[in-house]
DNA sequence: AATTCGTGGGT
DNA sequence: TACCCAAGAAT
C-alpha cells in the first residue's frame, strides 16, 4: 500500500478539484444546492442504485415532497408510490421515519455531524459522511463503492472490500487525503472519477486526470483492484401465481411486514417443488422470471378460483393501480393481459 | 460476520 | 447466458 507525503496529498487535492470544477457532473439535481433534505433524499435513493435510474425518481419525489416536513406528514402509501420500482423498499420507509424524527423529535433541527446523523434510520457510515461533508462541511471521507475502487487502485490497498473490516482500513487511509476546505466536493469528485475514468470495467486510467497518482496503473495491475470476493448465486424458487377473478376484480395477497417485498401486494404466490405438481393447467409456456440479489423466481400464472383468506382481498383495477406494487407484480399483470 | 434486503444495465 | 455492477444499511 502506498503512503503519500503531505505534498503529494496537496497536489492530489488540487488536481482532483480542478478537474471536478471543470468536468464534474455539476448539473445533477441534488447538486443544485446543499440543503440537507435534498442531499439526504438523493443519498438514500442512490444506495446501490445507478444515477440514471435515480434521476426521474428524484425529480418527482422533490416536486411532490419538497421539504422534510412534507415528507414527515405524507401518508406512507404516497411515499411508497413515489418509490415504486426503485427497489430496496425499506429505504423509503426509513427515509420517512428519519424525516419524522427530524421534524417531530428534533423540531426540524438537523444533526450536523456524521456521528449524530447515523442516528437517522437508514443512514449508515457512508450516507452520514456524505451528508455531513456536503451539507455541513465536516472533514470526513464518504466511503462508497466508488471510493473503494478509486483508492484501492490509487494506493494499491489489498484488503477485500467484501470484508467488513476493510471499511476502517479505507476510512483511515482516505481521511488524511480529504480536502479540509472542500470535503463535500472532494467526496463527490471521487464519485465522479469512479463513474467516468476509474470505472469497474474498461477504465480509462491513461486519460484520467489523476493518472500520475495511480499506483496500480503505474504497475500495470489496475484491473486487480479492488480486491473483492465473489457473491453467491441466487437460489432458484418456483411459484404458481394464482389468478382468481371475481366480477372483474383480482385477488391480491398482502405480504408479511418483514422479509422480501415486505408489506406489498402481489397475486397469491404458492411455492412448488416441481412443475409436475401443476396439473390441468396451460403451463406449456415459459415462466415469468424475476431475479433478486439472492433469489431467482420462476413463476407460472395459474387461473384458479380462491376463497380469500385473512391476508387476501379482491381489488378492482382502480384500487390496485393506486397501490405501490413491486416490479414482479407488474410483470405478472402484464403477462396476464397478454394471455387475453 | 454473514446474510438479507430490488431492480436495471452492461458485457 | 450468466454474471457483475450500482452514491449501503439493518440485522
Amino acid at each position: 500500500m502506498e503512503i503519500w507525503s503531505e505534498q503529494t496529498i496537496k497536489d492530489f487535492q488540487r488536481t482532483l478539484l480542478d478537474w471536478y470544477d471543470k468536468d464534474g457532473r455539476a448539473n445533477l439535481p441534488w447538486r443544485l444546492n446543499h440543503e440537507p433534505y435534498r442531499v439526504l433524499v438523493s443519498e438514500i435513493m442512490l444506495q446501490q442504485t445507478q444515477v440514471d435510474t435515480v434521476l426521474p425518481y428524484y425529480e418527482r419525489f422533490m416536486a411532490i415532497l419538497p421539504t422534510v416536513q412534507d415528507l414527515a406528514q405524507a401518508p406512507e402509501e404516497q411515499v411508497l408510490k413515489l418509490w415504486e420500482g426503485l427497489g430496496y423498499y425499506s429505504r423509503a420507509r426509513n427515509l420517512q421515519k428519519a424525516a419524522q424524527y427530524i421534524t417531530n423529535d428534533l423540531n426540524g433541527h438537523w444533526p450536523e455531524s456524521a456521528d449524530d446523523l447515523q442516528a437517522l434510520p437508514g443512514v449508515g457510515p457512508y450516507t452520514s459522511a456524505a451528508i455531513a461533508s456536503i451539507s455541513f462541511g465536516e472533514v470526513v471521507p464518504a466511503v462508497d463503492g466508488n471510493a473503494y475502487r478509486v483508492f484501492s487502485r490509487l494506493l494499491k490497498i489489498d484488503d477485500d472490500i467484501a470484508n467488513t473490516k476493510a471499511r476502517k482500513v479505507f476510512y483511515d487511509a482516505i481521511l488524511p487525503i480529504v480536502d479540509p476546505l472542500r470535503p463535500g466536493d472532494f467526496n463527490q469528485a471521487i464519485m465522479d472519477l469512479g463513474s467516468s475514468y476509474m470505472t469497474a470495467k474498461n477504465p480509462d486510467s491513461q486519460g484520467s486526470p489523476v493518472r500520475a497518482f495511480n499506483a496500480a496503473f503505474r504497475d500495470g495491475v489496475e484491473l486487480s483492484y479492488p480486491v473483492k470476493t465473489k457473491k453467491k448465486k441466487p437460489v432458484k424458487q418456483q411459484y404458481m401465481a394464482i389468478v382468481s377473478e371475481k366480477q372483474g376484480n383480482l385477488l391480491f395477497e398482502h405480504r408479511p411486514d418483514k422479509g422480501l417485498l415486505a408489506g406489498f401486494w402481489t397475486f397469491p404466490l404458492v411455492e412448488i417443488n416441481s412443475i409436475d405438481e401443476i396439473n390441468g393447467q396451460q403451463l406449456n409456456i415459459k415462466p415469468i422470471i424475476h431475479v433478486f440479489t439472492h433469489r431467482r423466481w420462476e413463476i407460472w400464472l395459474v387461473r384458479q378460483q380462491l376463497k380469500p383468506s385473512e391476508n387476501q382481498q379482491y381489488l378492482s383495477s382502480d384500487d390496485w393501480q393506486k397501490l405501490s406494487l413491486p416490479t414482479i407484480q407488474h410483470k405478472l399483470l402484464k403477462a396476464l393481459g397478454e394471455l387475453e
